[in-house]
DNA sequence: TCGACGAATTGTACAGCGTCCAGTAAGCTG
DNA sequence: CAGCTTACTGGACGCTGTACAATTCGTCGA
């Protein structure tokens, strides 16, 4: 249905982002574009630019929202379990968006306001891990940067390799990245 | 200097690569496009066809261009000492060209020659490490992936993570990761 | 109720990309 | 000298993200 200029079509933020989603899930990264995105609302390429500042910004928002999907770990469990807890459930999720670890990656995690959700609920298993604040921010980031790692890995599908495996690599990998910087 | 069809620029794959390692240096990935790889070599972009199958395979053969800069560790060497050498040699080198970072998590390392030597030079010392040949190309994999991971938080120039202290917690990284998985 | 205004959306366009195609000229081999 | 192979060209295709100006709508103040 084109639309003569000047129409509204009732686009958002959070319109646009879903369209993204269903893009994203039907033709993957590669078929991610504005086009593709703007097609599928019924709507010229332009009118994105409205309600997203630029491509970049709508693909920060997908991968935050993708991170939606991850409950932020209870702050009264043991903080070892809980942490181990959602960077395999990070790591699962991450193995059913293949495509999007390389993005993770670049950007060293996400900003979004999902991800500082769960960054902070990281940052109280921490101290109570008894790692101080100067250095509980980077062992954050330890821990993600090992959990994006090793998801990478997981998606060469090198028969050698299988998920479940690394999946075991990871949970080994966490645990003497936490003692170790828990010791210290 | 404009040529008549058929003249011949003697090309080469190395000529090639070379002059995207130029174009790469100069102007930054972002600034790497066949064409402005062709325009340094005087040549119409689509000669580069001739030498080079794509666009992605030129990028691989500048990854592990780079990666020539870098010494094999010694398979005399004190094990432990060996390879937390190459792995913070590769942490150095990665913070001299942070653009390549996310291309090279993105390819998990890299494929070519230069990446082989260096796995199997440490293969090697892992064996000296007592752990066996099934288990250390996961070994090499995870301290690949922490590597490349910590050079990533590096290349983010956050004030309060700088290189010099992230390489000190990836030297405490790669040897708890080696420690432990020699222990098993 | 009317007029003005700002936000939303359009068509059009630009510059750039990777790469394919057909043609041509040079060099090598017989 | 003939013929084949190789290297390169101009041109084009289809795609990308995005800027611009023009248009029309919903809304709000008077």
């Amino acid at each position: 249905m084109p639309r003569t200029p000047g129409q509204r079509a009732g686009l958002s933020h959070d319109a646009v982002l879903t369209a993204a989603r269903t893009v994203f899930a039907e033709r993957g990264l590669e078929g991610l574009s504005m086009r593709a995105v703007a097609k599928d609302l019924g709507v010229a390429p332009n009118a994105l630019y409205s309600h997203v500042a630029d491509k970049e910004a709508l693909v920060d928002a997908l991968l935050d929202d993708v991170l939606g999907a991850l409950d932020p770990p209870d702050p009264d469990a043991e903080p070892l379990d809980g942490l181990r807890g959602v960077m395999l459930a990070t790591f699962d999720l991450l193995g059913r968006h293949p495509d999007l670890v390389p993005l993770y990656l670049a950007r060293q995690g996400a900003r979004g306001t999902h991800a500082q959700v769960l960054g902070a609920a990281m940052t109280v298993l921490l101290a109570r891990l008894g790692i101080d604040e100067d250095t509980s921010g980077r062992v954050v980031r330890a821990l993600i940067v090992s959990t994006l790692g090793f998801a990478a890995l997981a998606t060469a599908d090198d028969p050698a390799l299988t998920p479940a495996h690394l999946r075991a690599d990871l949970e080994a990998t966490l645990d003497w990245l936490l003692l170790g910087a828990a010791r210290v």
